[in-house]
DNA sequence: TCATAATTGTGACGTTTATCACGCTAAAAA
DNA sequence: TTTTTAGCGTGATAAACGTCACAATTATGA
């Protein structure tokens, strides 16, 4: 499980046996069920994750009770409500298990241990971050230049496998619109 | 000038005078005039820019040649095609001077310079980078929950100097409404 | 197993928003 | 100044999408 870890920070920035020894000591290994919470909306946001296997939800719910997908984190992503978890507030999202997952967790403290003691796993988390902004521009995008069908195919072809895991209310959700114009647009 | 850049990075970290010194010559100053592009889409990605004064828009132009307005950035912000910027890539958008505005510039090279010679200033890029990936989340979370007009309000909320600034045209293509309508919200 | 809950599709209808068209005003350029 | 262009509002119409209702199917758990 630790070589999961491991091979994904290797992808960004080479470090030797002890560097990944001491970068380890800094995480905890968490397996959760689906349903489980990893993060409540209005608790404190303890961690940040990266999720070694399984798949979440980074819910956000609106004041009518309405369910807003914000991201789905997979094999290889990192996670949290990280508003909250860099200034220590309470979560104003949710994440939660869409199925049974294995995750390393990171605290604010070992964050802020880890990037102050080593520049390259500073580094590693500034190429993280940047890519995090990235692609959440792109998404930003998709809403200004696509309708519903149109962000609906870039998602099928972006994520194939998410079709498979999850329910289609959930993808409605995270595509803005309503679970029936989905099941219209698929038929 | 220099205190601007100073004065911002203060912000968030603490550097001697040196330091300083040091981080401005990896900057380079910059006089733009209205309508002038700092990115043009199809060219290079030089540089990322920190706005000292003014006005830039950050466009996608689709396919069928509309624009949509990715981002704004005003005074102590920073913005560029970070796409592009990162991987050397040709870049998907333009950046052009919706006023006269003043920038400090730095290249890719002396971000990374910059960044491997002074942890501090890593930690500053990350910290920058991290609430710019927030503040995208926040824009996505918009399109999921408001409809036009609350998005119409919130942003007229957040940013009051905007509506002075730019034409009603640019707003709709932000907020992801067609003129017309962002017109009838308003009246 | 059997009962219950979750998921999905679909029709009918209403609301929101886009598009096209036009005119007016103000600003910028010749 | 005169001409041209940009910005803005507004009506008419159509397309996109949401909401409510209901039924059928599939998972899930007691």
């Amino acid at each position: 499980m630790k070589e999961k870890l491991k091979n994904h920070i290797e992808k960004l920035i080479h470090l030797t046996d002890d560097e990944h020894s001491f970068v380890q000591s800094h995480f905890s290994f968490e397996k959760y069920k689906k349903n489980d919470f990893l993060i409540q909306k209005g608790k404190n946001v303890k961690n940040c994750y990266f999720v070694v296997s399984g798949l979440l939800k980074l819910v956000y719910d609106d004041k009518d009770g309405k369910q807003h997908i914000v991201s789905f984190a997979m094999e290889d992503w990192w996670e949290s409500d990280f508003s909250a978890y860099f200034s220590e507030a309470k979560a104003k999202m949710s994440l939660q298990c869409i199925e049974d997952t294995i995750v390393f967790s990171i605290s604010l403290k070992n964050y802020q241990k880890l990037s102050a003691e080593s520049p390259k796993m500073q580094r590693f988390f500034l190429k993280k971050s940047n890519s995090g902004h990235i692609a959440s521009q792109n998404r930003i995008l998709s809403f200004l230049t696509s309708n519903a069908k149109e962000r609906y195919e870039q998602l099928l072809k972006q994520y194939p496998s998410l079709f498979q895991r999850v329910p289609k209310t959930l993808l409605a959700s995270y595509l803005g619109v309503s679970r029936e114009t989905l099941s219209r647009l698929s038929s």
